[in-house]
DNA sequence: CTTCGCACATATCTGATCGG
DNA sequence: CCGATCAGATATGTGCGAAG
């Protein structure tokens, strides 16, 4: 929405000559009601009556609704646009019959409109809200499925008290490294800090176990939120279905190994499909046609795949990202170069490489994390080194909004895990169990062998190249004995707490 | 109807976490 | 880089009654 006020009008003056008033005097707040007064006025020859008398001096204001619309000092807001010669009033109300009314001066009154956008967001009626699109009111997916997905939830069970035994035992070991170091008022602020994030997880738990969380979809990259989304990683150890413990199917570089459609030129032409909706390519993106916006990028797209008349496997890229080893092999190049001064496992390489690499391809230009930081801009160089054409791919992309990567990016994933494979896969047979943690999908044991088998056909269905997938079982790390002890001694404090 | 103040409710901000 | 969430502080909004 924008205001539409007369177009000789200058409103900045006014916050700035605001004196003591000036926190009440907010810009928005006078165009909204220049635009209120505008708007009422156009139509105030039609009807703009009220029991038949007559309005004609100006338009009815009424002081709930503007109180309502501008805050408590609304008055302000009304007084500063009169003491300034921009509005006028009659000061007339009559109990149950009008209103004050108001109108633009002499100077104002006759103007043409100008339209000036809101500039917070109480005032932008029409825009997209911030933040998540509850299920309900998306249309992304299949909101049956959704709901389907949520009724799964009821046999997701947490061992809440190992959960919230793990939590006090990080609790204890946190607390004891913070009181170690010098600082006293960092130690107090940290403590505090610790508190809040354990409260945090203690929360999480709960939200599990009582299955009362919110499920999302996010508007920007299509994701579904979840309680299980939500949960720290050391805690779902603790969790079960129906009493069996779950497995996850990762996919091996799942950022990576989705941008490679990217390097399909035919992906930036939605409608070249042949118009059908509810493809892969209409819903990954927003506009209406990419083909101009993304030019450079498609005539790279295009010379790549000349240069690779074979097909895209031939590029090292796509082959390494299949089998899931990019960044073990971008860990090796820097090594080679000699970028690690200390002899680290080939895991804290990897982890190091993956840490930094995703925030690369991410970052924006101008902040942190650039291409050009010193130290991590070896990394970068070291991956456009490896793989010359996607590094171009990215900088081409980015070149045009740098944020385009990382919502391509999560909607092709949202697209295949929670578009394509959990539905197909609940349709096929809805008593598999079914959670998903963005990238990866979660299942009882039993049925790990089928989803896998789907997961890869319907994924390499959609992006024409098969990912490497890993399984990871979440069972309980800690030997019986520990949780045994740390039950009793929960329930014998207890007992002590209530003999006290 | 307008205006004001009080008390309580809701929104926003800050700085942290989780996930990729 | 993107998303959601949390706690706690603070700012802003709302309902209501009373008076003008």
């Amino acid at each position: 929405m924008k205001f539409e006020i007369p177009s000789n009008l200058k409103v900045k003056r006014i916050v700035f000559d605001a004196d003591e008033r000036s926190n009440d005097i907010a810009i928005d707040k006078l165009h909204y009601v220049c635009h209120i007064i505008n708007r009422l006025m156009l139509r105030l020859d039609d009807d703009m009556r009220y029991n038949g008398s007559d309005y004609k001096y100006g338009v009815p204001l009424n002081s709930r609704a503007l109180r309502k619309a501008l805050g408590r000092r609304y008055r302000d807001t009304i007084d500063v646009l009169i003491e300034h010669g921009i509005i006028e009033t009659n000061d007339v109300f009559e109990v149950g019959k009008t209103s004050k009314q108001y109108r633009f001066t002499e100077q104002y009154r006759y103007s043409s409109t100008k339209y000036v956008a809101p500039k917070t967001n109480k005032y932008r009626e029409f825009s997209i809200p911030q933040g998540a699109v509850k299920i309900d009111a998306s249309t992304f997916y299949d909101v049956r499925l959704v709901k389907r997905v949520q009724k799964m939830f009821v046999g997701l069970t947490i061992d809440v008290i190992a959960a919230n035994s793990w939590v006090d035992k990080y609790y204890e070991e946190q607390r004891q490294v913070i009181i170690s170091a010098k600082n006293k008022k960092a130690i107090q602020r940290k403590l505090k800090e610790l508190v809040i994030k354990c409260n945090g997880y203690r929360e999480s738990i709960r939200k599990v176990h009582v299955k009362e969380a919110s499920f999302v979809q996010d508007a920007f990259g299509h994701r579904l939120h979840t309680p299980l989304t939500r949960l720290k990683k050391e805690l779902r150890q603790f969790v079960r279905y129906d009493g069996m413990p779950l497995v996850e199917i990762d996919i091996a570089n799942s950022q990576l190994f989705f941008m490679i459609p990217l390097l399909q030129w035919k992906m930036y032409h939605p409608q070249a499909g042949g118009g059908e909706k509810n493809t892969f390519k209409h819903r990954i993106w927003i506009g209406e046609d990419q083909r101009e916006t993304y030019r450079n990028t498609i005539m790279w797209c295009k010379e790549v795949e000349m240069q690779y008349s074979k097909g895209l496997q031939e590029i090292s890229f796509v082959s390494d990202a299949c089998k899931g080893i990019v960044y073990e092999r971008v860990a090796q190049y820097l090594s080679a170069s000699g970028y690690f001064k200390n002899e680290e496992a080939k895991e804290e390489k990897r982890a190091h490489v993956k840490k930094y690499l995703l925030k690369l391809i991410f970052a924006s230009p101008t902040k942190n994390y650039s291409m050009y930081n010193a130290s991590i801009g070896a990394i970068w160089d070291a991956f456009k080194a490896c793989y010359p054409e996607i590094g171009k791919l990215v900088i081409l992309i980015k070149g045009v909004d740098y944020k385009a990567i990382s919502r391509l990016l999560q909607r092709i994933e949202s697209y295949c895990i929670i578009g394509s494979v959990c539905k197909i896969v609940n349709d096929k047979n809805a008593d598999i169990p079914l959670f998903t943690l963005h990238d990866c999908i979660v299942t009882t044991d039993n049925y790990v062998e089928t989803v896998e088998k789907e997961l890869l056909g319907i994924i390499t269905e959609l992006i024409g190249f098969t990912p490497t997938v890993k399984r990871k079982v979440w069972n309980v790390k800690k030997t019986q004995f520990t949780m045994l002890k740390n039950y009793i001694d929960r329930i014998s404090n207890l007992i002590r707490k209530r003999a006290a």
